[in-house]
DNA sequence: CTAACACTTGAAGCGCGCTTTAAGTCAAGG
DNA sequence: CCTTGACTTAAAGCGCGCTTCAAGTGTTAG
């Protein structure tokens, strides 16, 4: 006889809610499971199953993503087939939201030399380092109508 | 006479929509704007403040945030010491958001090499790289209780 | 005067990833 | 038998940053 397991311990053993599981159910991530008396029953199987999940989550993928690199191929296509055609264009996101994230830093760390005495002055950092303009046009958090006096000192 | 201007032509000046524009007063980022038959007149000094809003959305700021920045602070705190305040922690997490972005990124190269045969093996991977354990046990992406010849192959 | 259009308000909607609630069923222990 | 607790379902709620809707008022051109 096969280990069978109730929601409550596939919930406990894999380290999430069983409403999370009755959710994935609801969405089609993981497949109906069968029921005795109504209650739902699982095989120990479940457990990797949810770890794929838990491993997608953690590499950035959505749950409707998941549930495409689960069950959005042909039965019995490979992980690796799978894991290429789900994995590039994330990679590629992924890369862009890191480049994204340098440039909010980048302003971060603009705004906290900042010497403005009024905050609409701040503006000037906006002018998002677009490359190609006069280093001295865009280094400063001062706005250019400014008077002359605190742009030079300052920015 | 100073120029006045309507919600539509802020928004088209600040190339936002004019409902954030009453978005934004209706949550506090901005003050509540005079009105002439009901109709909202703006100074041009408005644009300053949104272009400052813009400018924090761009560093990761929310709009609560925002609101803070702008109105949380005693008339007449100087802007260097508003973003002291504000930039420092948000420094911090920009910084832990990109190193969460960078282990996404690592495991996504990983999930690239898989070879294995099922997508239940490909769990091992999601050990995220805990330093300590050697290195053959968690280079792979393939489970260990796949057969000891896959593994060994692919892993 | 009338049509067309910008504006006003409050309230609801959206997408995401679940959680929570409500009302009820089933199982095990005493 | 009764209580306790885990389970069932469908539906609503949450937080964010607006957008969209509905129903009405104001403004302007012809």
């Amino acid at each position: 006889m096969v280990e069978e397991l109730t929601i409550g311990e596939v919930a406990r053993r894999a380290g999430i809610r069983a409403s999370a599981i009755r959710y994935y159910e609801s969405i089609g991530v993981l497949p109906r499971a069968g029921r005795t008396n109504g209650r739902r029953r699982y095989s120990v199987a479940v457990l990797s199953t949810l770890a794929i999940v838990r491993l997608a989550q953690q590499a950035g993928f959505s749950v409707s993503e998941i549930k495409t690199l689960l069950n959005g191929f042909a039965a019995g296509t490979p992980p690796p087939e799978r894991w290429q055609a789900m994995a590039g264009p994330k990679l590629n996101a992924v890369e862009a939201l890191i480049a994204e994230l340098n440039a909010r830093k980048q302003l971060l760390e603009k705004t906290l030399q900042c010497s403005c005495t009024h905050l609409d002055d701040c503006v000037h950092v906006a002018t998002r380092a677009e490359s190609g303009k006069p280093a001295a046009q865009q280094a400063a958090l001062c706005a250019q109508q400014g008077d002359a006096e605190r742009y030079d000192a300052h920015c």
